[in-house]
RNA sequence: GGGAGCAUAGCUCAGCUGGGAGAGCACCUGCCUUACAAGCAGGGGGUCACAGGUUCGAGCCCUGUUGUUCCCACCA
């Protein structure tokens, strides 16, 4: 007895009750299963700040196509799921929220603040997680981590206490990037430089004899407060004799010197640099080398400090322009221009960053990056595209250390202590009570948190049990693929590497595939500010899960960026109903009595040809999911399900389907092999369709998510009747466009004449004419002499349609003239090649033999057409 | 200033290690052929950005040019 489908394909009447099975029977739990290979995937964790994008979209359908895969194919496999707290995103998410209810994080304290948080992961870590749900995602969602539980938490002190013991993790004064408006310290690769519109003032340093005065020009006024110096280029020829002379420095009337340094630019400007230690980097370094003061001028919120009465508390830009009024009243101002130049902004908030001198935590870099490197080089890791790698190099090559201490509330704090007595640091991984180096128990702990990367450069083995030796972080680690967006390679990539092989002496993983960014139909970024991200929840609700993967997975190649359309939905929701509808017409013809779940014994023509096109596939689709060409696998699939199996072997099947009897059950039988078998090639792409269709079919298995994917079967491949089968397929295309062309309806059926040298090749399919090129009749043979009839050349027969009061003979002379010339041309080219010595003699056999065989070809059909034309005449 | 990507049909994109260019959408023609009109059959449309080079052979490899996007650096 067979069971049915419903008429149309309703993804909301299946997703949700399939995925609930897979989840009942635990199908996406790892087992850690002794003798199989194992494949492991963490998930990049998305951050708890909202929900899922499309990116995340995309790249979970990847993961889960990936982790699908390998899972049919025996693997024992392990897809870790998680979320991330995002520290610095999230605390400036709830602080925004709080402003709303008119308080501040300060108002609720440290303690209020997390529980507030905490909160909030629930809520939006939560959703998350359902969403990945939705997607069809495989995840084993027993082991679901997160950045801040209590397993990677222990995973971060560990590797602090290591780093610090070892002497890679040190605190010190440097210039470093602050936010005002998150009120922490950012690295610099969390510093977004974006080109604003400003003004470079040109201002008058008179020297302190009265010999006059220098002139440089600076785009932020307001830091003169903290000038410590003036510098030249040593080579400078116009600033030679004011080397060592002293400048009155005005507004404050402060006495600087003139300095020689080689970091000014005798060509730019005036060739005179106002020098502000505190708050400029470059700055910075120029006071070291010159050992001149540093004179910090502003609060962590960028106010003017107290030390300035006249601008105290004044916000940055109030006390520029304050500033510049009394320069000018001054006579100091000499004159203002427009300039754009780049400026340095909080990745999180887009407030202009300020450089700043301030107490803070480092990781040395150097020693870390050096084996990184090395690991890429020697392949232990390997980037797919390749070109990745360059990224990565560059990255690595060029790093300067690390800054991971945020003065933020959200995040892991550091484990370090302070001695309100002697002043030293304890360092330890458990709570300190006591000073280390005093036993004094005056100790308070680093108020400051990490860097939110800092943590998630050890999610592939904290998530694992790491630093516990568990029976997962020994059998499922080192992982396997990571797949991640290109554009955070230099966040996360790179500082997994380092730290898997300083911590777990491994590489994290043997294989990072990267992709593009999604982008809207115009090609733009998806941004909030722009309105244009498209909810992958609202895609799901109107297209179906399936619908959404399938477009994400199609239409685009490794690392490369893609446009997202409701259009390109539209598609893949037509071929999932082209699968649902083909499966529909399978299982409306088993009827009362399934076929065996196995092939029959005895084969037709087209049964055979289809076999061997459909084992080609599975070696091109298993190549292609091999290789990582997710794009070129799912595509083999569409052309093969829509074009192969729908439009040509299920047409064939009619014939003798309609028949009936011990051919029918040979039909039904081959139909529900290669469908269900197709079904499992696509799962990985399209989980909730197949599986709904491969329940239905006759199928031996509880799910076809835990089925065997298909292998490539030599013995059921038939290579002479797919080159044979070929012929007759040829025949039928050209005899519907020959009657498309003289617009003969489909209802007018025709006898055909078929003349040939592969006669039996024809005979067997001679009745494909009948179903497929509108015959009433086929009759084949070597030679027909008719009269009044339209007759259409392939290389292997010529078919007479009599359409005697159809023919417009000046039109078929021209049409054959035409067809004769084509002929010859291509003749001309093939012969062209083989009668290149060059050619014959260094390309490969093969393709001399083909080239050969084209060109017998192509003889046969030129006589034949001339011979058509001679009749005509 | 340094680096990378992209440039293929009207649009969006495939094209794996070089062996005579494909898909989806759009367009035109004809079809309710008992799985599917979200469909079927047929069709038009491309000096693969440009110029050189390597090769028997180049969309694919090399050099240069133009256009475009992105990343890094950041001269005050």
């Amino acid at each position: 007895m067979s069971k049915e489908l419903a008429t149309k394909y309703d993804p909301k009447a299946v997703e949700d009750r399939i995925y609930k099975t897979w989840l009942d029977n635990k199908y996406f739990h790892a087992k850690r299963q002794a003798g199989k290979d194992t494949y492991t995937i963490v998930i990049p964790p998305p951050n708890i700040t909202g929900q899922l994008h499309m990116g995340h979209a995309f790249d979970n359908t990847l993961q889960d196509i990936l982790i699908r895969y390998k899972r049919m194919k025996g693997f024992d496999t392990l897809w870790v799921p998680g979320t991330d707290h995002a520290s610095i995103a999230t605390e400036a998410k709830i602080v925004e929220a709080l402003k709303k209810e008119g308080v501040s994080k300060y108002d609720l304290g440290r303690e209020g603040f997390l529980d507030r948080a905490w909160e909030w992961k629930r809520q939006y870590g939560g959703r998350i997680i359902e969403q990945l749900k939705k997607m069809g995602s495989s995840c084993d969602w027993d082991r679901e981590r997160f950045t801040l539980d209590e397993g990677c938490s222990k995973a971060v002190k560990e590797v602090f206490v290591n780093l610090y013991d070892k002497g890679l993790i040190y605190r010190g004064e440097r210039m470093i990037n602050w936010c005002p408006h998150c009120k922490t310290s950012i690295s610099d690769i969390e510093v977004e430089y974006e080109e604003q519109a400003g003004h470079f003032w040109y201002l008058r340093y008179p020297f302190k004899d009265g010999s006059g005065y220098l002139e440089l020009a600076t785009t932020r006024p307001e830091t003169l407060l903290g000038d410590t110096a003036v510098a030249v280029n040593p080579a400078d020829e116009r600033y030679k004799d004011v080397v060592g002379k002293t400048l009155i420095l005005p507004i404050v009337h402060r006495e600087i010197p003139v300095v020689a340094d080689d970091y000014v630019e005798k060509d730019f400007g005036t060739g005179c640099v106002k020098i502000t230690p505190a708050h400029d980097p470059n700055d910075y370094e120029v006071g070291k080398r010159h050992d001149l003061p540093i004179i910090n001028v502003m609060t962590d919120d960028a106010k003017i400090v107290a030390d300035f009465p006249q601008y105290a508390g004044m916000d940055r830009y109030e006390a520029r322009k304050a500033i510049v009024k009394d320069l000018e009243a001054e006579g100091a101002l000499i004159k203002t221009e427009d300039y754009t130049h780049n400026v340095g902004t909080c990745q999180r908030c887009h407030s202009t960053v300020e450089p700043r001198i301030s107490q803070q935590w480092f990781v040395k870099m150097q020693p870390l990056a050096t084996p990184a490197i090395e690991a890429v080089k020697n392949e232990e890791t390997k980037f797919i595209p390749q070109r990745f790698e360059k990224i990565y190099f560059h990255w690595l090559e060029n790093i300067k250390d690390w800054c991971i201490s945020r003065q933020l509330w959200w995040g892991h704090r550091i484990p370090a202590w302070y001695c309100d007595d002697c002043g030293e640091i304890t360092v330890s991984k458990q709570d300190v009570c006591k000073c280390a180096h005093c036993g004094s128990e005056h100790v308070h702990q680093d108020e400051d948190t990490l860097d939110t990367w800092f943590s998630s450069a050890l999610w592939p083995f904290s998530t694992l049990g790491w630093p516990d030796e568990t029976p997962d972080f020994k059998h499922y680690y080192p992982t396997n693929t990571l797949v991640t967006g290109y554009d955070i390679i230099p966040f996360w990539v790179m500082r997994m590497m380092f730290s898997g092989i300083e911590h777990t002496g491994k590489v994290p993983f043997d294989t990072v595939l990267i992709h593009g960014l999604v982008r809207d139909a115009q090609g733009r970024k998806m941004s909030k500010s722009l309105g244009n991200g498209i909810d992958p929840l609202e895609i799901i609700d109107k297209y179906g899960a399936d619908a959404l993967r399938f477009t994400l997975a199609t239409n685009n190649s490794p690392g490369n960026d893609m446009r997202f359309s409701d259009q390109k939905v539209e598609a893949s929701r037509n071929f999932a109903n082209k699968i649902w509808n083909a499966s529909r017409f399978v299982l409306m013809n088993l009827g009362e009595n399934e076929p065996a779940p196995h092939l029959p014994a005895i084969l037709d023509f087209e049964d055979k040809w289809i076999l061997t096109e459909y084992n080609d596939l599975v070696k091109g689709v298993t190549e292609s999911l091999d290789s990582y060409e997710l794009g070129v696998a799912v595509q083999k699939l569409y052309d093969f399900i829509w074009d192969v199996f729908c439009d040509w072997y299920v047409e064939l099947c009619k014939v003798r389907l309609q028949a009936g009897g011990e051919k029918a059950e040979t039909a039904k039988a081959v139909l529900v092999y290669v469908l269900s078998n197709t079904l499992k090639l696509l799962h990985p792409f399209m989980p909730f369709i197949t599986e709904e269709i491969w329940q239905t079919l006759p199928h031996a298995g509880e799910s076809i998510m835990i089925a065997d994917y298909p292998v490539y079967d030599e013995a059921l491949c038939f290579r002479a009747e797919q080159t044979e089968f070929a012929k007759v397929m040829e025949a039928i295309k050209a005899v519907r466009n020959r009657r498309a062309e003289m617009n003969v309806p489909p209802a007018k059926k025709a006898h055909l004449y078929i003349a040939t040298n592969a006669a039996a090749t024809f005979t067997a399919g001679a009745v494909f004419f009948t179903r497929l090129a509108s015959a009433s009749d086929v009759t084949v043979g070597a030679a027909f002499e008719l009269a009044d009839t339209v007759s259409v050349v392939t290389a292997d027969a010529t078919v007479y349609i009599p359409l005697a009061e159809l023919i417009d003979f000046e039109k078929e002379k021209a049409r054959l003239t035409k067809e004769l010339q084509n002929a010859e041309n291509e003749l001309k080219r093939i012969s062209g090649k083989l009668n290149n010595a060059g050619f014959v003699a260094k390309a490969p056999a093969a393709v001399v033999d083909a080239e050969r065989e084209k060109l017998a070809k192509f003889t046969d059909k030129i006589e034949m057409i001339k011979a058509e034309l001679a009749k005509l005449k």
